[in-house]
DNA sequence: AAGTGGTCTAGACCACGTC
DNA sequence: ACGTGGTCTAGACCACTTT
């Protein structure tokens, strides 16, 4: 061999996105099976799959047996987002952390929090956070826990490491629910993000569960100014 | 054989949260090598490579060649949010979709519009849309679009099909910006939106690009109230 | 220098969905 | 029934990183 690996399923996915973009392949068009496009490329059908099964995942393409792969009329865009620890996120826009527990006591949540937790009338840790970069308010967080699926968190010490940061690293998920939306302060949002009452905050809703039982429920409140990005 | 496929790279995937989730592999210890999964579960190194590569996509676990691969001690959440046509998100939540183009025209962009198109003085699209579910607002768009990257946009006709849903079907992109926030309604947005100014309004800022060249840049202002969800 | 993940190959069988 | 994608195997070589 002269050249090591000349065709990977990278170099692959590049050629096809290159078509697509040249117009050489259009929305909706079929194009040739993996068979045909591994005798073109001069690699093996799994090197073809692996960049066609890629670009589906992405969407950007749409794989059904039988009848083929097609370049997807109207794509869907989609973005990753990831969401740090609010100490990360704080260090990495340059600010200095902090955090102070506002709040840590067994208490029975309101009605739509016990709904998330499919209990009713039962006691949960009520946790509520002030999040401060450079000791200037970044997030506060209103936070509940059943303490049946945190084993330990009662007995925990949240001065050096929040709530927010003593469940990721102690408690493992299997899957949540996240929402954003544009949200009014309430009076007391409003006095712990030292913003007027009624100003915009960003609002991140957030449920955790293992295995369909609630660990967390939580709300996050960011005063305006706050961005969330990522790449498409 | 009696049956058949016993061992996937998915069920490998299964074992191995269960196995994170029951403690029995903890944040941050090193698990047993491929070829060493590989005898253990009876299959061949590649479909245990398949599994551990996808949950090192979804952050679970970090690889690293000679070191091994191990349980990620402080997982970053990640959740992968969907961007839909506007007509598909109107209709999805039941409402009827219609939209009104209010601004057609070339114009000079402000400064920080042309910082992101990579021009200087130069005159751009802009279209101002507003989109309604069931006659009521549901977004007001601001866009500016380089005609040079989207052939055809000058002719085409907004009655029917909205400048978003046109550029998603004729435009591809190659890659782009997203960014999520809050924000108050200036006096413009307030006015289409029908809403009191100041009011909070969810704001989604992107611009999609081909090959570094923008194509379009766009903000869109969504009503209190609208929320963007997604799962863990 | 050596160990681990990253990837490709060639062949095989299967599952799904359309014909 | 048959064509296409979905996946597994067994082996091989390579690339990266640490020892």
């Amino acid at each position: 061999m002269i050249t090591k690996q000349a065709v990977t399923h990278q170099s692959i996915r590049a050629i096809i996105l290159d078509r697509i973009h040249k117009g050489e392949w259009t929305a909706g068009t079929y194009i040739p099976g993996e068979a045909d496009l591994a005798v073109e490329f001069g690699c093996s059908r799994t090197t073809v799959n692996r960049a066609l099964q890629q670009l589906a995942e992405e969407g950007l393409v749409e794989r059904r047996r039988k009848r083929g792969t097609r370049i997807t009329p109207m794509p869907v865009a989609k973005t990753t987002l990831e969401i740090p620890i609010i100490r990360k996120e704080v260090t990495a826009r340059g600010g200095t952390y902090s955090h102070h527990v506002l709040v840590n006591e067994m208490a029975l949540p309101p009605i739509s929090v016990q709904a998330q937790f499919t209990i009713s009338n039962q006691k949960l840790l009520h946790l509520n956070t002030l999040h401060l970069s450079d000791n200037t308010p970044f997030m506060y967080e209103e936070r509940w826990v059943n303490p049946a699926e945190a084993p330990g968190i009662l007995e925990a010490d949240f001065k050096d490491v929040s709530p927010n940061e003593w469940l990721v690293k102690e408690v493992p998920y299997s899957d949540g629910d996240i929402s954003f939306s544009a949200s009014s302060a309430s009076e007391r949002v409003a006095a712990h993000l030292e913003v007027p009452k009624g100003a915009p905050v960003f609002l991140i809703e957030r449920t955790t569960r293992m295995n369909d039982r609630a660990i967390t429920a939580l709300r996050m409140y960011y005063p305006e100014g706050f961005r969330m990005t990522s790449k498409l």
